[in-house]
DNA sequence: CTCTATTAGTAACATGTGTTACTAACTGGC
DNA sequence: GCCAGTTAGTAACACATGTTACTAATAGAG
């Protein structure tokens, strides 16, 4: 190797491989949503609207890494499916968003399957490890949001 | 909760969790690419034809999750800038890729940051956590990758 | 040799995603 | 009340990405 040129492993690059981890889940799980014909986004809609009743489109972008654009696309989505409704509220620009019942069954069986692959990940985690694993997940999260949100004033 | 509605919490979901802490690194790195004038599929491809000399196309979507055509765009876009070279080899199909001096020094420019950020990730973990964390990473690499192995055959 | 099956790479199309800019609606100061 | 500034949501555009199908080249069976 030459003055100055640097050696670099791609596989031993962490940012690297938790993206790669993170598309193999979503591999996995597509057959979950695809199943039921729910895109990522969706499926986050879902999940949120499923917590909390009424709640706003911009509460979802709030809660989720999608921004305002995407949540309205998927809730646009949503609602050709008759898997969600927007009513209106006092303030007339924003809608609450709740499940219509096919878009609770829907959201349902999909849970379903997502608990089942969350129970799958902690049991291939030799038991001890998992612990230590969420912590650091929780621990890089922080780390990582904070530095953006310093970035971002 | 009525009967057999799911209880689903978005935030403990780990794929979920993986997707956004890989989305959250990409994003402190793109400072680092996009400050070349590097996408991501492009970082990737210098960083495997870094390592090992007149690696053909094939190889570096062996190696990495990108399919032949993500490559193919890659390599071609990398071409046009001048920082990586084709040669033609015995196989007429296939070309042999190699860096040009100037895709080595964007390559060793970017590689230097990627590493500092590397640093950081395992600073941020408190000794103890670090080697734990990796060690489950892997795991949960191989438990995937072969399950996804197995579903292909 | 030669004919079929496979492989490397790319073109063309469809789809998804990010970005900017806009409209309608609301808020608060005056 | 009224106007400046802000917010919710969407439209329209550019760009990236996935998918399918194709071409050229090679390998392998017979």
């Amino acid at each position: 190797m030459k003055e100055g040129e640097q050696k670099f492993d791609l596989d031993a690059f962490t940012p690297y491989r938790m993206v790669v981890l993170g598309r193999l889940m979503s591999e996995e799980l597509g057959a979950a949503y695809a199943g039921e014909g729910l895109s990522i986004p969706e499926w986050r809609v879902l999940a949120v609207v499923s917590q909390a009743p009424a709640v706003a489109a911009r509460d979802v972008a709030a809660r989720t890494p999608m921004d305002k654009m995407a949540v309205s696309r998927a809730v646009a989505s949503l609602e050709k499916k008759d898997w969600i409704r927007r009513s209106p509220t006092a303030d007339r620009r924003v809608n609450a968003l709740e499940l219509t019942d096919e878009g609770r069954a829907v959201f349902d069986r999909v849970a379903k399957l997502a608990l089942e692959f969350e129970k799958r990940i902690h049991n291939a985690l030799p038991s001890g490890k998992a612990n230590g694993f969420f912590e650091a997940l929780a621990i890089l999260e922080a780390a990582l949001g904070d530095a953006r949100v310093e970035a971002a004033e």
